[in-house]
DNA sequence: ATCATTGCAAAGTTTTTGCACCTGC
DNA sequence: GCAGGTGCAAAAACTTTGCAATGAT
């Protein structure tokens, strides 16, 4: 077992007591290596089976389910019925993004170009939730919905 | 077929062409009464039983997408499996609201004390969006995850 | 009268579970 | 060596589809 991309992640994931299996890492560096998609657990499955043929779609299902437990994952839905995943990426990072979706098509759009107003309030609201609820906040889910260009 | 509670949106979905049949009707009088929870289609399914026994789990997802599809709804999923329904509730109104959920639990904590700035923001950043990539934003979901005090 | 809408049953998808075998530490 | 992790098959859960019957305009 030696260090690959992904690193980072995979001593974040051993810091939760957690093995760290191939095909855990195989999943890790893979979605470090593609931070702006969103991709099913199918997608992730197909990827994976080209470097470990004998992976399970069950084994990516709990392993997704794990990092996203221990905040290295960020899971949401555009309202196609398929939960999709990335790597949580620090706001302040370039990777960082919010989304913009198409109820009608499912196109996902992401923007990054943020109004500079907009990374300062977030943090200043997740202080203020944190507080007021006695959250520890992981992540945010920012989705701007509407009909695009080629489905009005 | 008289008018019910609601009314202001089963004119919208006439104004779209769409018959208002009872069960369209019961269904939005009884998210229109309950504007700050997020129905599942079962959790709607349920309740709409009492006042038409008759009424068809199908019936339910076809209306909930027709009105999700007209702007009426706003769906979302917190990471259950389960699409979640409400009223799309204007961000001038006092029902309007941001979500803040545990990752581990599901708990949903509403939240419409916005920091002043929020709502002027989320303006802003609808109208830059919608010139930029040529979208008619109808709706948008705003959601902190973390871990609530009782699963930490 | 007409055509959209409904309810039921069946099918389709995505995700989870049980269990014997395997693997990282 | 052992607890945790994996893969397969089967099951569960949620949502959609086909079709004959019904209902709104």
């Amino acid at each position: 077992m030696k260090e690959i991309k992904g690193f980072k992640w995979c001593n974040k994931l051993k810091q939760c007591g957690c093995k760290l299996t191939l095909p855990r890492q195989g999943i890790i560096t893979f979605l470090t290596k593609n931070p702006v998609k969103h991709f099913t657990a199918d997608e992730i499955y197909f990827e994976l089976k080209k470097k470990f043929p004998n992976i399970g779609l069950t084994t990516i299902y709990r392993t997704l389910e794990l990092l996203v437990q221990n905040g290295l994952l960020s899971k949401f839905e555009i309202g196609d019925g398929k939960s999709r995943y990335e790597i949580s990426a620090d706001t302040t990072s370039a990777d960082h993004h919010h989304h913009l979706t198409c109820i009608k098509c499912g196109k996902i759009i992401n923007y990054n170009n943020f109004i500079e107003e907009e990374i300062d309030l977030l943090k200043k609201i997740e202080v203020s939730l944190s507080k007021q609820h006695k959250f520890k906040i992981t992540n945010h889910v920012i989705q701007f919905q509407g009909i695009c260009h080629d489905c009005k």
